[in-house]
RNA sequence: GGGCCUGUAGCUCAGUUGGUUAGAGCACUGUGUUGAUAACGCAGGGGUCACAGGUUCGAGUCCUGUCAGGCCCA
């Protein structure tokens, strides 16, 4: 036979390489056909809640790194919670309505003005439902454990009716109110569009300079002052309400030549501009502040009814025009949001169809907005206000279907009032813990600042406002009625409310004494889609008995403190008076290797289903642990590659303890740690730490800190240090004598810890390891308990001493390293090593209550004295250290050198110590010999 | 322009309340093994801590500004 024969080499078929791609799938499949997701959560029911409510991904588009990130991260915090001693449920949701899938029905060649709103609606609820579909098989590659039988889809009726409930609460409370606000509107398509459904063309247009004449200077300015102000939309002079200054900009009070009257002009501008109007030369009498000025009042130019308010602002710059900015409430935004903090009305004096209106006077009234210009100068002129006309090319909003240019036009607008509440969801954010803690800041500072939100939408595809108007147009919003119509959502789904008059979706007898005929009318708006997902706490948490209010996690991307986080938080403190979650976390942006946003044009995107297909999906997830989610991460192929050289060096780690622990028996074999070799009572010792510090990381979700524990664990600690050790032991020694069995006790420790450990974040892997481990009988690891961390007594001692040893042994590499480079020696094996300790350190080495030589994995070691080293020895890191070639033979079985080989003579070419274990293990050898 | 965040070796990350020559893993180079072998061990090189000021006896760490990048607003 052979010597090889005699030893324990380890076995396995546990592959070196995964083929990912290719067993994934498979193994997915597996799970999801044995509903492996509910297996877990009912093995759980009785144990504690932890419920992390999915924030709905848009079902419209392929699923982007950015859903990889967020499912994975979610998906490892899942997992570990149900092995962790909670019952842990994961309903993953959709949010469906809304402008994009109403834009990929028109891009498919639908017209939704040639068809009844309530079939386009179809259309856009089955478009909606196949994206659902795409999306959660991609999901699924992913490898996530969810309920995916059971999402929550925002369509739903017992989402919209839950929704609209929402709605209802805040309507009883009085936080819903009708106003006025600009949007971009299209007069060639008559309608409202969002900022998605235009494109920019630049354009020539003339923009006008003109004169406000003070009419209540506040004894500042007195009347014979004209403000000069500058507007590139003549139209919108009809409905001037005010002059915007910057509060911290210069304006001088000047008096041109050949002039009687003083004009307001920034300083900054007056170079730039004083030639446009022929002042060559002017007298500047005196200078303010924007501030200064502010809430004086003007006349509007011809109509004298009319005054106009001076309002300070940040948004005037110096890059053009006069710093005094014309300002039409109506027909802006910056005009509508200064307008609103001074009281003004949004003034509108153009209908639907670009049309003026009598509000406009009689001058303008049924002429076509772009063709006023002549007769806002004349009328100008006629007041001796004009200055100066000027073309400008600039970039210009169109309606990117018919090509027509847009104008900023208010429309009526349902509000819900932040303002009533504000102070009550500040309140609420003290009670709620942030990762990264910044979040609570960012998400503070969104919701002092600002305004109250605008819920309804000139759209088609989404939940209707459930309001009426009487016969007098007095709007009717009322919780009872709301909660009405949400009954018959919730029985027909929202598309009743487009199939129906507005009686029928009135309780029966409903009367109202605006409405002495009976006669009501319904509410054409939608709600804004982030009132959909942001009613998710109601329509899942609250709808589903499974899972509790309020969450335990919300986790998403740093661009939801505006999106959903900060809509559920409104929508349930407005509704409950409480914050949604008592945790949030958020995470950054995935960039590439350079550090800058993907985008397709840039084409530097990385698709994960790619990943998946090429490196295996558990790359991906590494991937994930090994950043810091809490801020941006960079993703390039170089980076992925790295991580599939940790995922290698993690499954080879695994697949050699494996591969000598196949023989070994969890009950039978086990030895309790008190009575381990040294060495193995350090390991373990580290292996407890180390559970206790990955689970910490854990519950802290700090994953890229696990990745760096687990990666220096298996690197330093197991392949560097123990598992190389390891190999004198587990090869040579009886197979199942003491010194192998308390090994492979910790061995097997360890393979099981870690394949647990790393379930969360490797499944796949974790599952494969688990079909090879004979002890294990559940059908699945993630059916499994995390390991627990043990009560090893008091270690302190046992750790500084192996620290020491540590640092010996790395001043023993050092010597050896040196020896094989004059080749001396080649593999430590060949040496024999004297150290020169003192005394404390020959009692330290002691006290490892372990063979120092094997540790060394020298052949030959010697300890002695330090005060009996010569000058030649030496030192190395501060220890005295000599090498020498080994003495004796070779034995072919252990590869050391011996000096007693062939004490045995039926084994010349062994040691004394091995050739008692063949004699005892391998008894053939006696009769067959050796080859 | 505003709110929030980031910038430490080629890469991914650590660097406690400011305190000696700035750490880890990977990658790289050299080398040993060939009984973890499309593996494994050992050793080594590599950083003016984005830049510029300031506070301090002393700053990667605190302050200010600049540059670069990200999210969200305007």
């Amino acid at each position: 036979m052979k010597y090889k024969d005699t030893l324990n080499l380890g076995k396995t078929d546990f592959p070196m390489r995964g083929s990912l791609p290719k067993t994934e799938p498979v193994r997915q499949q597996k799970w999801y056909d044995t509903n492996l997701y509910q297996q877990r959560l009912t093995q759980n029911e009785n144990k504690p809640h932890f419920n992390l409510h999915d924030g709905p991904p848009y079902a419209n588009g392929n699923i982007h790194l950015g859903h990889a990130l967020n499912k994975i991260s979610k998906d490892i915090i899942v997992r570990y919670k149900n092995m962790a001693g909670f019952y842990a449920p994961y309903v993953p949701g959709w949010d469906t309505h809304g402008l994009p899938i109403e834009q990929q029905l028109t891009k498919a060649g639908y017209d939704r003005k040639s068809m009844r709103k309530a079939d386009w609606r179809n259309l856009a609820k089955d478009f909606a439902l196949e994206q659902v579909d795409k999306q959660r098989n991609d999901f699924k590659r992913l490898g996530i454990m969810a309920d995916w039988q059971n999402p929550y889809i925002t369509l739903l009726p017992e989402f919209e009716a839950a929704q609209v409930r929402v709605f209802g609460e805040m309507a009883g409370k009085g936080y819903i109110f009708k106003g006025s606000k600009p949007v971009y509107w299209s007069w060639s398509s008559e309608s409202a569009l969002a900022e998605a459904e235009i494109e920019y063309h630049d354009i020539d247009s003339v923009s006008l300079y003109y004169a406000n004449q003070v009419k209540d200077g506040k004894g500042v300015l007195d009347n014979d002052t004209y403000f000069v102000v500058w507007t590139t939309t003549p139209f919108t002079v009809t409905a001037s309400r005010g002059i915007t200054l910057g509060p911290d900009m210069t304006y001088a009070v000047i008096q041109p030549e050949g002039e009687t009257r003083n004009f307001v002009i920034a300083t900054g501008r007056l170079e730039a501009i004083a030639p446009l109007f022929g002042w060559e030369n002017y007298k500047i009498l005196a200078t303010y502040q924007g501030q200064e000025l502010d809430r004086i009042t003007a006349y509007h130019p011809w109509d004298s009814e009319t005054e106009e308010l001076v309002m300070n602002a940040d948004h005037v710059t110096l890059d053009s025009g006069t710093g005094l900015v014309h300002t039409a409430p109506g027909f802006g935004e910056d005009d509508f949001n200064v307008g609103m903090k001074y009281g003004l009305e949004a003034f509108v004096t153009v209908d639907e169809k670009g049309y003026m209106t009598k509000n406009a006077g009689p001058d303008f009234e049924g002429k076509f907005y772009d063709d006023v210009v002549g007769v806002v100068i004349n009328k100008l002129k006629d007041a001796q206000l004009f200055l100066a006309k000027e073309k400008i090319t600039h970039s210009y909003p169109f309606d990117w279907r018919t090509k027509k240019p847009i104008i900023w036009r208010a429309v009526p607008q349902w509000f819900a009032s932040v303002e009533k509440f504000r102070q009550n969801i500040l309140n609420e954010l003290d009670h709620v813990t942030f990762y990264p803690e910044w979040g609570k800041k960012r998400l503070y500072n969104m919701i002092r600042d600002r305004g109250d939100w605008v819920i309804s939408r000139q759209r088609v595809w989404g939940v209707p406002l459930p309001i009426f108007y009487a016969e007098d147009q007095t709007p009717i919003v009322d919780q009872e009625i709301i909660n009405h119509v949400a009954d018959l959502f919730e029985a027909h789904g929202s598309n009743y409310w487009f199939e129906h008059e507005a009686k029928d979706l009135l309780p029966d007898g409903y009367t109202n004494e605006h409405s002495p005929n009976g006669q009501f009318t319904k509410e054409e708006d939608i709600m804004d889609v982030w009132f959909d997902s942001g009613s998710s706490w109601a329509g899942v948490m609250n709808t589903r008995d499974h899972l509790d209010y309020p969450a335990d996690l919300y986790l998403e991307g740093s661009d939801q403190y505006r999106g959903w986080f900060n809509s559920s938080l409104i929508t349930s403190v407005a509704a409950t008076g409480h914050a949604p979650y008592k945790n949030v976390l958020s995470q950054g942006f995935t960039l590439d290797g350079k550090g800058n946003k993907m985008s397709k044009s840039l084409g530097n995107t990385i698709s994960p289903l790619d990943v998946a297909d090429k490196m295996g999906i558990e790359i991906l997830r590494l991937w994930t642990i090994s950043v810091d989610t809490s801020q941006d991460m960079p993703v390039s192929n170089e980076i992925l590659k790295q991580v599939s050289e940790s995922y290698r060096k993690l499954r080879n780690t695994l697949r050699f303890l494996m591969a000598n622990t196949t023989d070994y028996n969890v009950i039978t074999d086990a030895v309790p740690f008190a009575d381990r070799a040294g060495h193995d009572q350090y390991f373990s010792v580290l292996l407890n730490n180390f559970i206790k510090d990955i689970r910490q990381s854990y519950d802290n979700y700090q994953f890229n800190d696990i990745f760096k524990r687990v990666i220096n664990f298996v690197n330093v600690d197991l392949s560097a240090f123990y598992l190389d050790i390891a190999k004198d032991v587990v090869y040579v020694e009886a197979p199942t004598g003491h010194a192998r069995r308390s090994m492979q006790t910790v061995f097997y420790e360890t393979l099981l810890a870690l394949t647990k450990l790393l379930l969360p974040i490797l499944p796949h892997t974790a599952e494969e390891v688990w079909e090879y481990l004979p002890n294990e009988t559940l059908d699945f690891a993630y059916l499994s308990e995390m390991p627990e961390v043990q009560d090893l007594g008091n270690v302190t001692h046992l750790l500084e001493n192996w620290s020491t040893f540590m640092s010996l042994r790395d001043a023993v590499n050092k010597a050896l390293e040196e020896a094989r480079g004059v080749e001396l020696i080649g593999k430590n094996a060949e040496a024999a090593l004297t150290l020169y300790v003192t005394s404390e350190q020959k009692a330290l080495l002691q006290n490892l209550n372990a063979d120092v030589r094997l540790l060394l994995m020298v052949s030959q070691l010697y300890i002695v004295d330090a005060n009996t080293a010569t000058a030649d020895v030496k030192s190395y890191d501060g220890v005295l250290i000599d090498v020498k070639h080994a003495v004796g033979g070779v034995s072919p079985r252990d590869r050391m050198f011996h000096e007693d080989l062939g004490a045995d003579e039926a084994f010349p070419e062994l040691s004394q110590h091995e050739a008692d274990i063949v004699r005892e293990f391998y008894p053939e050898a006696l009769t067959e010999g050796f080859e």
